[in-house]
DNA sequence: ACTCATCCGGACCGATGGTCCGTTTATGCT
DNA sequence: AGCATAAACGGACCATCGGTCCGGATGAGT
């Protein structure tokens, strides 16, 4: 997958002088190194030093390209995030938009948690290291979508609240100690998570008919 | 409230060496310095340093009695969460045992926001310094209870995964957020908690039928 | 080939959790 | 009261880790 990226293309562009060949090789394998350390030896044993050296460069090298370990954190997790907010933005129906809120929600649900389950290890660090900012930022565009879509379905709760409280339920954290420490397959986590999204898709919808065509106010 | 505490009594019991004056008066006062501390500066400001300096003891004792950062939070929390723990194992019934599972879950879910919000950032601290075990413990606590109502709400639920989505959604740190960056009362809180909840005991209640709503049930 | 901006790398720093050990002292006994 | 001793004290000390700095190396355009 890392290996996978299509690469932010040259940019053979103009502007000013661009970035350094061996800057931007460095910067792939840095990216890479700390995937493959976070994957395999957990959060708590991965440090920005043995990254440097996973990576074969400076640490100097490390933290100039990224800032600090928020920022390092992020740009690992800006590309997964960044073609999931697409697939629940603009993306086909059972996920995107096109299909009541209701099942967009839980389509939505489903998918963070498959999402999560991939990359736990990075989530965990995520959702441990960031600093208020980076995290207000990931947190913010989940949480937003999660706002409209709830405020949809149930105009009478408070959206916000009750987003992040969902957002809570299947946290990185909260995700990583079922199924590492208590060994709970992902579908039965999300069966779960299902179960109490009822409360707000199921009960409703048996006065279904879908509120949709008004379509989506901007709150 | 610290020095409200009902002593754990000066036990003038046999056995062995008695825990020396000195020592339980050093314990009490590094309690009472790090619950003021944590307060006032919050979870990120609040090292070791400063409790045993403002507690006016070494580093040495410090640790000696607490073993380490985990171990003190641990303490702290205790005598608080032993009240809340008999309060719900054995205390009057809209909490504890007489009523209904789903009214008791509701009125848990009530008192724990109420409590974690009274001790924000000693919560979060403990959220996020604890180790392993000590979490485990803690939150074992929590959880089988939440479990077991869960269970009695509705046997067909996996009542254990259940629980511990629901004590993610209402855990410190969502709390902590929504309470500090976002300025959402307390009630507010409550009210979406108990929305979520909803899904698990009102819906059944009432035997409603939840109409199609799984038919897309693919993964 | 030449120049210069950019980047590299690892020595270095400050903070912080945690340990060690010589010194002090509460406690029980005589 | 005086004493012996185990327990407790306290702060110097250590290791780790995130983050900074700057002299030296190097890629890129000319």
């Amino acid at each position: 997958m890392t290996t996978g990226a299509p690469q932010p293309v040259p940019l053979p562009l103009a502007g000013q002088r661009r970035e350094r060949g061996d800057a931007l090789a460095n910067r792939a394998r840095i990216l890479e190194a700390a995937r493959a350390l976070l994957a395999e030896r957990g959060v708590n044993a991965t440090t920005m030093d043995a990254v440097a050296c996973a990576a074969g460069v400076g640490k100097g090298t490390l933290f100039r390209r990224f800032g600090d370990r928020a920022g390092l954190t992020e740009a690992l997790l800006d590309d997964t995030m960044r073609a999931f907010q697409d697939a629940f933005l603009s993306g086909p129906p059972p996920l995107g938009p096109g299909a009541p809120a209701s099942v967009r929600l839980e389509t939505f649900v489903d998918e963070l948690l498959r999402l999560i389950d991939t990359q736990l290890e990075l989530a965990v660090a995520a959702d441990r290291a960031a600093g208020a900012a980076t995290r207000m930022r990931l947190h913010g565009a989940l949480a937003l979508h999660v706002r409209t879509l709830v405020a949809e379905i149930d105009p009478s709760l408070d959206a916000e609240v009750v987003a992040d409280l969902l957002l809570g339920a299947i946290g990185a954290r909260v995700v990583h100690h079922l199924r590492r420490e208590r060994d709970v397959e992902l579908a039965a986590v999300q069966s779960a998570a299902r179960a109490l999204l009822r409360g707000l898709t199921g009960t409703r919808a048996s006065a279904p008919a879908i509120p949709e065509a008004d379509a989506h106010r901007t709150s």
